[in-house]
DNA sequence: AAGTTTATGCAACTGAGTTGCAAACTAATC
DNA sequence: GATTAGTTTGCAACTCAGTTGCATAAACTT
């Protein structure tokens, strides 16, 4: 547990006995999952204190949300030095055969020319396709 | 009308004054819409009925629905052209500010290169920052 | 005109996300 | 270690987007 305590103090959040668990179960997911996965994943559990601790840490950057379009909204964890920003980000791939959704961590954000005077704070991209697994 | 009519049946829609009317407000609009903000401009209207005219308008490819992350996916026209493929696509801009969502139809999306072995159907990109009218 | 298909309108529902409030817990102070 | 203040958790209840089923209306077919 000190090794997740570490992960939640280091991000500057009280490290509590729910707060860990989810920490815990995010760190062992290889895709990113939604309030409603992440609820299933306990035998009994209250939704909003779920949606809170995302919330939570989604806030201090721990992890980071990503629109797939599936209509829920997914989260995965960061990368330790993360901190958000456009430089930050990476690529996302919703796989439309096994509906999973993964970071594509090695894909950086290409960078866009916006029009003259438009400013940029944040970019979400979502690649649709099948993923290696599904394509064999 | 005729010439939203042409428009319609172009793209394999039977022309009905409903969906005339909706076509005629989407050429309208400088910026994407929601169901619920089409339902707006409406008197008395049916939500159930501009729900499937935008769905049926996305299927035929008269229009692209872009999810910008705010909740409801909002709509905007294609281009005359326009088949949806990965090569048609821009980028599209959400303003922080104004909250609206506009299409940059001059920005094509840039390509990414994948890991071996994913196949790529459809990419969705949403800047989100300050437009150019807000930036003032 | 009768019959078939397609579009529209209404009611009702699902599921994600959210808020308010009270109880439980934690941390800080005496 | 009891008291208080602040934070977290759990429950109920709600909002809002999107959706389905079914009945009626309109449009096409012969």
């Amino acid at each position: 547990m000190k090794d997740t305590d570490d992960k939640l103090t280091n991000r500057n959040i009280k490290p509590t006995a729910m707060r860990e668990l989810v920490l815990d179960i995010l760190t062992e997911q290889k895709m990113a999952i939604s309030l409603s996965d992440l609820e299933q994943k306990f035998h009994k559990s209250d939704k909003v204190t779920l949606y809170r601790t995302l919330k939570t840490f989604e806030e201090k950057k721990l992890i980071h949300s990503i629109d797939d379009g599936t209509g829920a909204v997914k989260y995965a964890l960061c990368k330790e030095s993360c901190q958000c920003h456009p430089e930050d980000l990476h690529v996302h791939f919703f796989c439309l055969k096994c509906q999973h959704t993964f970071c594509l961590s090695d894909i950086p954000i290409p960078s866009i020319n916006l029009p003259v005077n438009f400013s940029i704070e944040n970019i979400n991209m979502v690649v649709k396709g099948v993923c290696s697994s599904c394509n064999d």
